[in-house]
DNA sequence: CTGAAAGCGCTTACAG
DNA sequence: CTGAAAGCGCTTACAG
């Protein structure tokens, strides 16, 4: 394999100025680092990353801390998160997080700390407090998206303002009897239910029923996936009295209930309107009311986060002020008023 | 940061010897090792990565092509690699393949170049003969998943087959006019049509149809995306003689063909029967049948091979023979014969 | 089974 | 603007 002296022989400098020419790092004159770089092309020479990271202490790789990989929200986070760094010449290191105890200590006190990253990137999910001190314990800037914890800066959209847009917009419709589908956190979670997400869109919805003078919100509780939410959704709708529209916590919770109530014979938004939350890729195509979170957008925030605090000349003005991320209500046809 | 130095002195031994007991390559007596792996473990040492991908040649991290990385296909794929590298200590660098010719040029001659990874996973996707040279030129084990080359060696389901037993499944409901979907390769392509996943379907359903002593088979081009079914059963649906059946390349472009028929006031399966392909996460839910094809077992089957190559004693032994995945047919309520 | 020492391929003060 | 040399933190023949 080609290396820095074959360059630096080929060109006519040392070593020194090749990696100087190459790295765009000190001064080399405008002649000299062209030629180098010529020459480096035409060698097809690249820098070998352990050699460049371990003498500069700069490894160019991002990595991402990421719950359910399979997940479209995930997925295209991850997606836009890509599409800022790799221009930026930052490699993507991926790091799973499962619910498998052994699992996640060998992602926290050995992959993480092997420093193959500069910095990371933690997407939301649960985590514990020692799992967190293993985080900032790397000495490393870190970025969160909706992560529900004050530990360090994290990117987030007003959950409790979705939850009441959404509340809203049913309340408008004329619905009265609006239930809620989401997670609900264990008593022995970790989170800080001030900044977890389902239960500040959980705080938005029982803001807006209060609001509208509406008694005894009705909740419901579901995991965060289809199934869930059709569950959810058969419990509430074959009670005494099923409630005439429901807020899904996600557009995936929501196509359960859509399948629910198509396995009731139920007709939407004829007997039952429904919202969801995501603005997932398929939305559309159920004709389903949601609150569009941008995923993708919200990845490309996180890296241009994460590389601002790579870059900036010094760790305060890195400035990782959690900012606020947009959202927007997108009505389709699955929301309507209540049956007459 | 805490070096091996501090914990050999700790452990009263060489570091020649930490590294051997920490590595587990070379012999070091059974007493010896466990007392420094209790050092390392009381004093927080872990190797730090750029230091031994350096000395030994070995990164521990496997790189993974993927294009579209918000596709659930993709993700899924990803995902399951994911679950087999994770366990075996190797971390998992992700290289997002878009359309733009700047970007895949920065990709194939420099970040591929960097050695940072010991071995590759490509996903499906069209590569250049170029980008083909470029990645068989790094040097490293790579395997393929789908990928229509056969330049190294790749997993692959049958797809031919793939395509015969969808079309015969509607064959066997009775339909005789029965259209297929998918994309077709530009002239220009750089792929075999021999090994390109959607030409093989449609050699499937081609054969199917002959054998059936149907003449004139139906092809309409999409993208494999959910409006590009959806428009191309738009235009086969309003045509003077609409099939009675269609097979779509992909679950996602079957949603589409769904949406079609639906804002065309067509019932599914009464006037239309639909078939796709992949085993998506969400073809439960709207009723389809497809050809599942096991996609998080693909990603195994793949994170297994490339670490087989990795820590096979000799290249020869790493015998990565293109090995045939398994598919099968999930009959669901979008299928029946056709209408009287 | 164990260790001293060379070396992996770069980057970067330091000096000029 | 340029270079000689030390050093980043490990691994691994080689020798014992």
């Amino acid at each position: 394999m080609i290396g820095i002296d074959e360059v630096a022989r080929a060109a006519g400098v040392s070593t020194t100025t090749v990696s100087r020419a190459l790295s765009g790092r000190g001064r080399v004159s405008e002649a000299t680092r062209e030629r180098v770089r010529q020459t480096a092309e035409r060698l097809g020479y690249v820098v070998t990353a352990a050699a460049a990271t371990l003498a500069s202490g700069r490894a160019q790789n991002v990595g991402v801390v990421v719950p359910l990989l399979d997940r479209w929200f995930f997925a295209t986070v991850l997606d836009g998160i890509a599409a800022q760094l790799a221009p930026r010449g930052y490699d993507l290191t991926l790091y799973a997080l499962t619910d498998d105890p052994a699992q996640r200590r060998g992602l926290f006190e050995t992959s993480l700390r092997r420093r193959r990253v500069d910095g990371l990137i933690v997407l939301s999910g649960l985590l514990t407090d020692d799992e967190v001190a293993h985080v900032t314990g790397l000495g490393l800037p870190v970025v969160g998206l909706g992560v529900p914890r004050g530990d360090f800066p994290s990117l987030r959209v007003d959950d409790t303002a979705v939850g009441r847009v959404a509340t809203e917009h049913l309340l408008q419709r004329g619905h009265r009897d609006i239930a809620h589908i989401s997670e609900s956190l264990p008593a022995t979670s970790p989170a800080d239910p001030e900044f977890e997400i389902p239960s500040r869109r959980r705080r938005g919805y029982e803001a807006a029923m209060a609001d509208a003078g509406i008694r005894a919100p009705r909740f419901a509780e579901a995991d965060f996936t289809i199934d869930g939410g059709r569950r959810a959704a058969h419990a509430l709708l074959r009670s005494a009295e099923p409630p005439t529209a429901i807020f899904a916590a996600s557009d995936e919770m929501a196509y359960g209930v859509l399948t629910a109530a198509r396995e009731l014979g139920l007709s939407v938004p004829g007997d039952l309107s429904v919202i969801g939350v995501d603005g997932h890729v398929l939305a559309g195509l159920f004709d389903l009311t949601t609150i569009d979170q941008f995923p993708h957008a919200q990845g490309e925030r996180a890296g241009e986060a994460i590389l601002a605090a790579l870059e900036a000349p010094t760790p305060a003005e890195a400035g990782l002020a959690a900012a606020s991320l947009p959202f927007e209500l997108v009505v389709r046809g699955s929301t309507a008023g209540p049956p007459a």
